[in-house]
DNA sequence: GAGATCACG
DNA sequence: ACGTACGTGATCTCT
């Protein structure tokens, strides 16, 4: 029989640091608990233990500390944030039945020492889990311990026996007591002797096998068979000899500690299923609860209220014509009503309020409903104002109907986004159980093509359609004084609701793609491909997967012998950073470098083009607007933000994007908006001054920041202060300044101080907008768009770094957004209103495409750079270039 | 499903 | 001493 032992204050500690922060909607940290859990469940689904217990920590000083009098508190308290999860954490593991070990004044490691004793004595098996290594000493032919470390959310574990053990570490388990006697550990107050650190101490050990074995040598001792130990270093180990007798005491798992405990006790209970229901629910963990298939309690008896929220509506299947009519009626004649459609437009359900309260659902279905059609030409009016979940989409299918949306007043993925842009998605189960703790069916019980096939039971998919339906009625109310109360009423009205029906229309006007030259140019590419392989398979002696980074590191680096020059996580780097530093020398990684510019080239562009080009010839785009943390939109099935340019070979891509004949494509670009915004923002004389001056801001930089005449600035010079620049907008450190322009650290450094020292503004931005975000806990744009930092009270220094970047950066990146988006609908009103053909067609992120008609090329010219330019009066101006041509090559170019 | 790589602003 | 630039999406390999 086999028990499982987790030394709970370890295990969730390294989730802890290693998940990153994760909160509920009212701001409980739950990452440490999440991530205890899923490490939880990966092991019992692993090792399959007959019992299983968790022991904690109690009280500090503990037992072990009070017995060495120097010892001080110099223990980092624990952060609130976690401090916050172990009461939580502790109910988790009473709802799941599992037997929880605490003692006053015993460490979690006693307790684990004393129930892996009690097991032995039984005659169990012990697995003892925990991240840290001082339990290795607990390791015997009948316990064994599980490593576990946890980076950025994945978590490893390493088996630790007898063997493992004297393999790494060259002397047997208990001694790892001697070893911390020597060395120390200043996480645990451990004072070790002064003097000896990791090294010398391992090489002790494997020399001696214990201290006491060692000082019985003094004072002849020996760090390897042929090398007796410096004078210095035998002077040391004699006058620590009593730090290293205390610190033994210290460092030794007590076995004794007097906690009622057997076996039998530990072993595997079903849960409590609806207390840890509950519990889930209230912490959000959607996913723990599919994944255990975890219901409710019978009359809700231990589910925590859900704020007053009914989602029932007393429903109606509608197919008959009058009834449909007289609805249409009624809703034009309500304030709102809400409503969520099937895919395809298939079906439509609407959920409103009568005036007495009682909330009201009807259903509209394509095959049940003969003037269905004209129900939603009806419906999709400016007279019955909507609320949507996912207007964009919807819109865009309206549209697919020949009918142009309007009336939309409220649409609650947009505002679940724009109150927490970094949530990655808004599905509507998930939205109900963050703000409503309810747990919802997912959206695919009714969209799925056969929900309402004539042979399904339907009335589940209907139940929840409506009650999703419902939902969409339910998070108008809850979100729309939110969105009032954080300032995101102008963002949210003015720039992300009306920006959809734009949308809508680009993605179904789509862009004319050159199918001949396309399928040319990926034949080109395949003969490439096929020399480039043929090279490679001769200059590595052998045939083999060039796609697969792992057996090209071996072979660059295990079989040729080539120096590695960076490592990743899982192996060798074989990035084109890495290689382009053995360009020229290595003909292989020539090739290579060829190989993967062309495979890239025919996989995502050519194959991934030709995919999705629509039986209209053109490619109709996804933009995605409720993704990005910054406010930006994104393009997806496919990605047409980012189509090459920067190579030559890579460009023509651009040239088989085109406009039909008679027509052209206007392309314009902001120039330099994020530098401009930076110089706004930051409010900095000499940087808007430059700008103000008209000239290249790169130039200028140099010239400002080395002191010279604008004509003096070589190209090299201008060269890196574009990336300076470019780092100041990031957030970027000298180390990475120097990596990207290949100075030394102290030369980067240098830069910067010197750009610090010409652009003070940007200086004191940088140090302002750090720290009111701290204060705050979010930033924001000029127009109100937020992101909220956890990250900024992390812990980890990393994560912590990351959100000061982020801060720096959001406010700009965000901005130039707001301002394009702005510009769009400006666009898209001043086509309209000039009565042109022109339509918009993509947008990439500082760059707008219009295809119009040849006769009005330079009046969308104009239209485009007054429209953008005009878009927001800053203290720099804004500057736009508009050029057309027969493709979106020769427009840019 | 995660990681590595590489395309864009 | 840490570990090293912001924001995306697609493809391929490998577990």
């Amino acid at each position: 029989m086999k028990c499982m032992v987790i030394d709970g204050n370890s295990i969730i500690n390294r989730a802890f640091y290693g998940v990153r922060p994760l909160s509920t909607r009212d701001g409980t940290p739950t990452n440490a608990v999440y991530g205890f859990l899923n490490i939880l469940f990966k092991l019992l689904e692993e090792d399959k233990p007959d019992a299983l217990a968790v022991t904690f920590d109690r009280k500090a000083p503990t037992f072990r500390h009070k017995m060495y009098e120097g010892y001080k508190a110099t223990r980092h308290p624990m952060p609130d944030d976690l401090a916050a999860q172990m009461p939580i954490l502790k109910d988790v593991l009473d709802a799941m039945n599992i037997p929880r070990y605490e003692l006053d004044g015993w460490e979690a490691d006693d307790l684990l020492g004393t129930i892996a004793a009690v097991n032995t004595a039984q005659g169990w098996e012990t697995v003892v889990v925990t991240g840290d290594k001082d339990s290795l000493q607990l390791i015997s032919d009948t316990v064994t311990v599980k490593l576990v470390t946890t980076r950025m959310g994945q978590t490893t574990t390493r088996d630790m026996t007898p063997e493992a053990f004297r393999a790494e570490y060259g002397f047997d388990p208990i001694h790892i007591i001697d070893l911390k006697a020597l060395m120390g550990d200043s996480s645990d107050n451990i004072p070790g002797v002064k003097g000896i650190g990791e090294k010398t101490a391992m090489g002790l050990i494997q020399m001696y096998g214990s201290i006491q074995r060692l000082y019985d040598q003094m004072p002849d001792v020996y760090v390897a068979p042929d090398t007796p130990a410096k004078p210095g270093m035998v002077k040391k180990l004699e006058e620590g000899k009593e730090d290293a007798a205390f610190s033994y005491a210290l460092a030794t798992i007590r076995r004794d500690a007097p906690v009622e405990y057997a076996p039998q006790d530990a072993a595997r209970r079903e849960p409590d299923g609806p207390a840890l229901y509950a519990l889930f629910l209230k912490l959000e963990f959607a996913k723990l609860i599919d994944k255990l298939g975890l219901r409710p309690g019978p009359g809700g008896g231990s589910v925590p209220a859900s704020a007053g929220v009914d989602l029932t509506a007393a429903r109606e299947m509608v197919t008959d014509d009058g009834r449909a009519a007289e609805l249409l009626e009624r809703f034009a004649a309500l304030e709102q009503t809400a409503c969520l459609a099937l895919p395809g437009l298939d079906g439509l359900c609407v959920c409103w309020h009568e005036p007495e309260g009682e909330r009201r659902a009807a259903v509209f279905l394509a095959s049940g409903l003969p003037s269905y059609n004209s129900f939603l030409k009806g419906f999709f009016s400016d007279k019955v104002k909507k609320v949507t979940h996912g207007a964009k989409g919807l819109m865009a299918q309206v549209l697919g109907e020949g009918i142009a949306p309007q009336g939309v007043v409220f649409d609650t993925e947009i505002a679940a986004y724009l109150l927490s842009p970094t949530d990655g998605s808004y599905d509507l189960d998930k939205l109900a159980l963050s703000y409503f703790q309810l747990n919802l069916p997912k959206a695919q019980v009714y969209q799925d093509p056969d929900a309402f096939a004539p042979l399904a039971d339907s009335a589940a998919a209907l139940d929840a359609w409506c009650a999703h339906t419902a939902l969409v009625d339910a998070l108008r109310a809850e979100l729309a004084p939110k969105l009032e109360e954080l300032g995101l009423h102008q963002v949210y009205y003015d720039i992300d609701l009306p920006l959809c029906p734009v949308l809508a229309e680009m993605e179904r006007a789509g862009v004319l793609i050159h199918r001949g030259a396309l399928g040319e140019y990926g034949e080109m590419l395949s003969r490439r491909i096929a020399d480039d392989e043929q090279a490679i398979y001769q200059l590595a002696g052998r045939a083999f997967n060039i796609n697969s980074t792992q057996q090209l590191g071996k072979i660059l680096f295990e079989e040729m012998g080539i120096p590695p020059v960076k490592k990743t996580k899982t192996g060798y780097s074989t990035s084109a950073e890495v290689l382009e530093k053995l360009r020229g020398r290595v003909p292989l990684v020539d090739a290579v470098l060829d190989y993967r510019q062309y495979a890239k080239l025919k996989s995502t562009y050519v194959d991934g083009l030709s995919k999705v080009i629509a039986p209209d010839g053109r490619i109709h785009t996804s933009f995605q607007n409720t993704v990005t943390a910054t406010g930006r939109l994104s393009s997806a099935e496919p990605n047409l933000q980012n189509i090459p340019v920067r190579t030559e070979l890579g460009a023509k891509l651009r040239d088989m994007l085109v406009a039909p004949a008679g027509w052209k494509l206007v392309d314009a670009d902001y120039s330099q908006i994020e530098l401009r915004l930076l110089a706004h923002i930051a409010d900095d004389p000499a940087m808007q001054a430059a700008f103000q001056s008209g000239a290249d801001i790169h130039t200028a930089t140099a010239a400002q920041v080395f002191g010279l005449e604008p004509g003096e600035v070589t190209h090299e010079l201008r060269r890196r202060a574009k990336a300076v620049n470019f780092g100041m907008v990031y957030g970027i450190s000298p180390f990475s300044l120097s990596q990207d322009i290949h100075v030394s650290v102290a030369e980067a450094k240098e830069y910067m101080d010197r750009y610090f020292a010409t652009f003070q503004g940007v200086r004191d931005y940088m140090d302002r907008v750090v720290r009111q975000a701290k204060e705050q806990g979010y930033v924001a744009t000029l127009y109100g768009r937020r992101r909220w930092l956890p990250e900024l009270k992390s812990s980890n220094f990393n994560l912590r770094s990351f959100g000061e970047r982020v801060a720096l950066n959001m406010p700009i990146q965000g901005t130039a957004a707001d301002l394009m988006k702005l510009a769009m609908l400006r666009v898209r009103d001043a086509l309209a209103r000039e009565g042109l053909k022109g339509r918009l067609v993509l947008q990439v992120h500082d760059e707008l495409i219009v295809e119009c008609p040849d006769e009005e090329v330079e009046q969308v010219k104009a239209l485009l750079t007054r429209e953008m330019t005009g878009v927001a009066e800053l203290k720099v101006p804004l500057v736009a270039d508009a050029n057309a041509g027969q493709s979106w090559g020769e427009a840019k170019g």
